[in-house]
DNA sequence: AACAGGCGGCGTCATTCTTT
DNA sequence: AAAGAATGACGCCGCCTGTT
């Protein structure tokens, strides 16, 4: 077990994230001209760009809770699976044992 | 001290699943 | 069918540890 503190609050924190050090053209400037402008080439007004702009800062927020959740549910999961396994792990050693027991006072029997 | 490799966590995008 | 939530995959970062 080699896990330390986790004080990764780096990324959210820092300057610039590493999430908007990407290649030109993914991510925002694609999502924002996809969503603004389904079948015409032409720019939206200010302020539509603007609710755009919104819409997707709102959607990437809860999307980013969202994944913080769901790594925490399966984080829990796993941990959850590991408890059975030791527990189980107990159960058959116990189970050998008493076989083992059983076939002994058997044996003698026989004799 | 400098470096490399592994690990855990993060944000984002794309896709899938669920709800309305 | 559309909207929203959940999840897998990817690339990045910071930390830790062992090696040179």
């Amino acid at each position: 077990m080699a896990v330390t503190g986790d004080e990764t609050e780096s990324a959210a924190t820092g300057d610039i994230p590493a999430y908007q050090l990407r290649s030109p053209n993914s991510g925002l400037t694609q999502s924002i001209v996809m969503a603004a402008s389904p079948g015409s080439m032409q720019s939206p007004p200010p302020h539509r760009a603007e609710e755009v702009t919104r819409k997707r800062e709102v959607r990437l927020m809860k999307n980013r809770e969202a994944a913080r959740e769901c790594r925490r549910k399966k984080k829990e999961y796993v941990k959850c699976l590991e408890n059975r396994v030791a527990v189980l792990e107990n159960q058959n050693k116990t189970l050998i044992e008493e076989l083992k027991a059983l076939k002994d006072i058997y044996c003698h029997k026989a004799e």
